[in-house]
DNA sequence: ATGGCATGACAATCATGA
């Protein structure tokens, strides 16, 4: 049986509980990562992901933040080793949690947004982008089938902005995030999503203003490294733009890696 | 040049996002 494992910003799993719902219902899909859950862990909806098959793993806070593994029971039960934060990078804000799953190693990773180049929040991204590159360095030591999904806030290349040229030097495309990103994969990770031929002008995210999803004026930001073990047994990777569509949708869509 | 929109805390605006 192939291993379908998905990541999806739904910002806010409050607002977003029943899209998220529905979606497990048309999909399921194996492993899902999620972030921006803006939800304290006694507020988690652990109750009714387990009624529609899912068991969670999270750690998460109000208002900001907060990021969880969804396991589906019945093809891979529950998660274990599971891991809240960088060990080594002491931090308020709830970005990060890992677990395996079926012999893989599921990071699920909300990367700080950065807000403008230079600012404090830019450093802290940067900062953060660079203590998960020397945690993953030992968990690919230790879990070589390993996999890194989340909202990277960085589009790496040109195809990935819907307007390089305006978004040059601007925060979520900047030289020094995209030098991130480039090591982040120096560490033997490979973007699921460039393994395959995709349509033009994909992306994960659309600014909610100026109709920019109907415009296609987005950013591919959402992400799915494999290490090489695992990236030797994908055999798909897309992104999901339906939900997108929907009343009162999240601004990012999920994208779906498929392991033989 | 600026704000557009959305979410949450908090109770009219404000912080944050990307």
């Amino acid at each position: 049986m192939p291993l379908t494992l998905a990541t999806w910003n739904v910002n806010s799993l409050k607002v977003r509980l029943q899209h998220l719902l529905d979606w497990l219902g048309t999909h399921a899909v194996d492993v899902v990562c999620l972030q921006e859950t803006k939800l304290p862990d006694d507020r988690f909806p652990v109750d009714l992901l387990q009624q529609a098959g899912y068991e969670s793993v999270f750690t998460g806070q109000k208002t900001y933040n907060g990021v969880a593994i969804l396991t589906r029971r019945a093809t891979v039960g529950v998660a274990t080793d599971v891991q809240a934060n960088l060990p080594d990078f002491p931090d308020e804000q709830k970005r990060l949690i890992a677990a395996t799953v079926a012999g893989v190693r599921v990071v699920c990773g909300y990367f700080p947004n950065g807000q403008a180049v230079g600012s404090d929040k830019y450093d802290y991204k940067l900062r953060w982008i660079a203590a998960l590159n020397e945690w993953l360095r030992g968990e690919l030591a230790r879990s070589p089938q390993l996999a890194l999904l989340g909202d990277y806030n960085v589009a790496p290349e040109d195809r990935d902005v819907h307007d390089p040229k305006a978004w040059e030097g601007q925060v979520l495309f900047s030289e020094p995030e995209r030098q991130a990103f480039r090591d982040l994969v120096a560490l033997g990770l490979v973007d699921s999503f460039r393994l395959f031929e995709q349509p033009e002008r994909s992306y994960t995210w659309w600014d909610y203003r100026m109709l920019a999803f109907r415009r296609k004026m987005g950013l591919r930001i959402d992400h799915i490294l494999l290490s090489q073990a695992l990236a030797a047994r994908c055999t798909a990777c897309t992104i999901d733009v339906e939900p997108r569509r929907l009343e009162q949708p999240s601004d990012h869509a999920p994208v779906i890696v498929t392991l033989q």
